[in-house]
DNA sequence: CCATTGTTGACTAAGTTGGTCATGATAGTT
DNA sequence: AACTATCATGACCAACTTAGTCAACAATGG
């Protein structure tokens, strides 16, 4: 599979914005951040990335942040990942002259994307959030 | 998704290994890449990792090649894969810091590998080479 | 006005991918 | 034995991607 860091980042912050979503206050950068422990420098691109796919809101200034655009159950991971990773479907080969060969393997490559995307589908933040919630949040070391 | 270039020569290659299966005797590099249009000293490195996870047997010297180390339905994508992505199974989080959100997560990509091991495993190049001769050539431009 | 926050875009270091090259080893043919 | 066809091995390299940094800027609340 290999999850890039730069999505799984993506999908880290958007949990965390979930997880505040009622409140309707914004989350700072910082808070982000400093509860996840992802690189702040990195962060930024991925939520400009985020924001300009319409996933997030943001305000400027003083008390501003990050919100979620829509109602956690109304994000999958698939929105996400297409956000960041662009559509990965990879249904084209990597060798120029189409051969009998590379058609069957691409119709197995389209296979696993589809089974991929309909697993990421199926996932949405308000999912996660919840899963989250369930687990003990193994705070007991330093 | 985005299968490297490389396993998908390997898969190619492999599927033209099979096609001659039946007729016992082995394949050189040269048809090889000219049926399939494959980069020859790219290629030598593919086959000599097939080799050395005993997918293929190889014979030396004047009239030497390449076979195949088991009947093509005994030999799936999966084992494919595996020698030349070593097994891409990413269970792991590129968070160093383990929480609650990464381990949400990480069960998302469990199960996504999963799917992708089965849809590879149910692929045969038995399977696979029924399907190319199924196929017509395509061998009507230069 | 000013501190706090997000915005933008350029930059870079390291690793991976895709591919080349040269040289050597082995086996059949003559 | 000499020759040639074939695989074997390991070093090498260029381009791209990934992950991350930095600095200057813009807007907003108090």
């Amino acid at each position: 599979m290999t999850v890039s860091a730069k999505t799984e980042y993506a999908c880290i912050a958007m949990i965390e914005l979930a997880a505040r979503y009622e409140s309707g206050q914004p989350a700072r950068l910082r808070e982000i951040v400093e509860a996840q422990g992802i690189p702040q420098p990195f962060l930024v691109q991925i939520m400009a990335q985020l924001k300009a796919a319409g996933l997030v809101l943001t305000s400027r200034g003083a008390a501003g942040g990050y919100r979620l655009a829509h109602a956690p159950d109304r994000i999958s991971l698939a929105d996400i990942f297409q956000v960041i990773e662009g559509n990965g479907d990879q249904t084209e080969s990597n060798l120029q002259k189409p051969t009998p060969a590379t058609e069957a393997l691409c119709g197995v490559w389209g296979q696993i994307c589809q089974a991929r995307t309909k697993i990421l589908e199926e996932v949405t933040l308000a999912n996660l959030a919840a899963r989250v919630a369930e687990q003990p949040d193994e705070m007991f070391y330093i």
